[in-house]
DNA sequence: TGAATATATGATCAGATATTCATATATCTG
DNA sequence: CAGATATATGAATATCTGATCATATATTCA
């Protein structure tokens, strides 16, 4: 009867509707990491100067006129959400893209700030 | 001289290259904001509702199980980046999407999620 | 080995964010 | 008009985030 009376005035019919197209928490919560990735302009620059070559630390900082340490903290987020690789060669680091995924939403949220 | 002993150990033509593909900083802007919408998984959760049907803010704020204030700040939010629109029908307002891209973005980030 | 170079990381801090709570506004209904 | 319903919003708060600074680690080279 409570339970009733609380739920009162919700259009069931619609919430189970709306309900059965939701995505779950954990596919949520997946989705929207994947997008916090893109979700700052250093990332966003980031991501983008990899998109056509890989790059060491220290030229990835200068092409974006970051500190090296700023782009070090940014590059470790990155990396343990496994969107970039890197390969050492001696004294220096290589990062490039490691997800193809997100060199295409990269692609495509682009294309959707060019036309508006 | 001095310019020189600063830059001395970076690749110029590295970085004038990787510049040349970098996004500008206004459109890294734009872009990281638009990820930004997506990049809580509430927000997602909110956009993946309204994705099939629109839905007054109760009935969104019940099938999220989200409270109805909470559900109305992120709307808000997501009004203000002109993601979603509304008609009002009596005391009742119906969101629904207003932005082709943010639907597109979702199901290709959903896709990515569901094959890895 | 010691100095120089390249990157990573811990601490700190300011600013942003998401939620809750209380309350305001608006609409409908009797 | 008064009460009920639906939504919006301001304040407060806890948490998260991104940058800086100082410093640690690792590699090369003389």
């Amino acid at each position: 009867m409570d339970q009733l009376c609380e739920d009162r005035y919700i259009d069931e019919d619609k919430v189970r509707q709306a309900q059965a197209y939701l995505v779950d928490s954990l596919s949520a919560t997946r989705l929207s990491e994947i997008f916090k990735a893109l979700s700052d302009p250093s990332r966003v620059r980031i991501i983008s100067a990899l998109t056509h070559t890989e790059l060491c630390v220290y030229d990835l900082a200068a092409a974006l006129g970051m500190s090296q340490s700023a782009v070090s903290h940014q590059l470790r987020s990155l990396r343990e959400m496994r969107l970039v690789r890197y390969r050492k060669e001696g004294r220096h680091v290589y990062y490039q893209l490691d997800d193809e995924h997100i060199g295409d939403l990269f692609r495509r949220g682009l294309e959707h700030v060019e036309h508006s």
